[in-house]
DNA sequence: TCAGCCTATTTGTCTAGACATATAGATTAT
DNA sequence: ATAATCTATATGTCTAGACAAATAGGCTGA
């Protein structure tokens, strides 16, 4: 099965071997992938070895690896022969628009001089926070904080939870219609909640979308 | 030095020293860390337990490992305080259209299944592909690849190397002008060209730009 | 029936040591 | 002086084995 001599490592090989029987659809997503002790005997190596191998396939975000549990197959690696992209490369315009999204936090808070730069009113006033997660597919895909100035949008986070859009929310407020000022686009592993909210591992990169929005509406992040 | 029984592994308590020393200034950029023999004398532990720490200021792209020569501090870790993100967040609408870029690479390959519906030519036919490197601020932040077909712009190569533009190469075509049809922005992890040309840490998310421009002309990646 | 406990399974951490391989610098030969 | 070779140093890979810790499932007792 493996070569010993042959100047590819073999934790290389297996890493390889795994990774061809995954997207093979040998192994069903959410199965399992046999146990270190299992694949090392199977392998005829060190359980050690096997470790190293299997880490690239964690990284890789192909299995699911727990203590007391065992290593599975990821849920949805199915798109796994395309690339190893994330996969939320949504229409970058209809992005802000789209009225989808669950509410995870609306919140007062003072704004920072960040926010207040981008919203052209002074640091420390009140904003509303709002975050979402937007999903797409069933599945969430991204995490939106949004800013509006508390002055202009007095009951931002009622009018959101009612009509579940931000667009509409902005209209009760005589705002019907707004356009992206500037746009900035960054890359970036995600943190532990960001993680969690969005039910990924920690090595798919996340997009970042920073824009402020025309008639002085400004969502930074 | 070490807490033993606290529940923090050893190797997690190594990392976060280690950390310390680096943002604080305490080693220089570039300086050794000191070997993995040495840091093992020094926390009284394995040499193992020391690489897993060290994988993991590796990951964070805080210090560069190289077999024979050691541990050194990464060249510019001075923005971690601040954020790990990827730092070439341009323009998306003045990406395609900015003249600069060293050519890398100049071939006519049969285009690939993908690469022809997007041109709406058939599989196979012959497309040039150009492979540059961007570059703002005097370092390289993107790796352009771009495909057109070789029936329509035959001379495109050439072209592309007399001028240094992609416009201008277009324009001897009698391609005066064009525009983004649709355009989706992913990100992904760098693989082991991309970051050898950038210059970059593995660690770091690339912005993938993938775009179709109009007037029939197309160029993913 | 249900809760709590116990135990087998499985991954996580740590140690120990051997040999492989890449790098840099010194040494040697031309 | 320059180029080739050798050598010490350092990281990379692999094996071996021990104990820790989390999970899941079965067992026990109320």
């Amino acid at each position: 099965m493996l070569n010993r001599g042959s100047g590819v490592t073999l934790w290389r090989q297996i890493e390889q071997i795994l990774r061809r029987e995954i997207a093979g659809g040998g192994v069903i997503p959410g199965g399992r992938l046999g146990t270190e002790h299992e694949l090392a005997h199977r392998f005829s190596v060190n359980r050690h070895t096997v470790r190293q191998a299997i880490a690239g396939l964690r990284e890789a975000g192909l299995v699911d690896v727990t203590q007391g549990r065992g290593i599975h197959v990821a849920e949805s690696p199915l798109e796994y022969p395309i690339s190893r992209r994330t996969r939320f490369s949504e229409n970058l315009g209809r992005q802000h628009r789209t009225p989808g999204g669950r509410l995870i936090e609306a919140v007062v808070v003072s704004a920072s001089v960040i926010v207040a730069e981008a919203l052209e009113i002074a640091p420390g006033q009140q904003v509303h926070k709002l975050k979402t997660v937007g999903e797409a597919d069933g599945r969430p895909v991204s995490v939106v904080e949004r800013h509006f100035p508390a002055g202009r949008f007095p009951d931002m986070a009622d009018r959101y939870r009612e009509t579940g859009s931000v667009t509409a929310a902005l209209a009760a407020h005589g705002c019907t219609d707004y356009e992206r000022r500037v746009s900035r686009v960054t890359a970036r592993l995600p943190d532990a909640e960001d993680a969690d909210l969005l039910g990924l591992s920690r090595r798919r990169p996340v997009l970042v979308v920073e824009s402020v929005n025309a008639d002085r509406d400004g969502l930074p992040v």
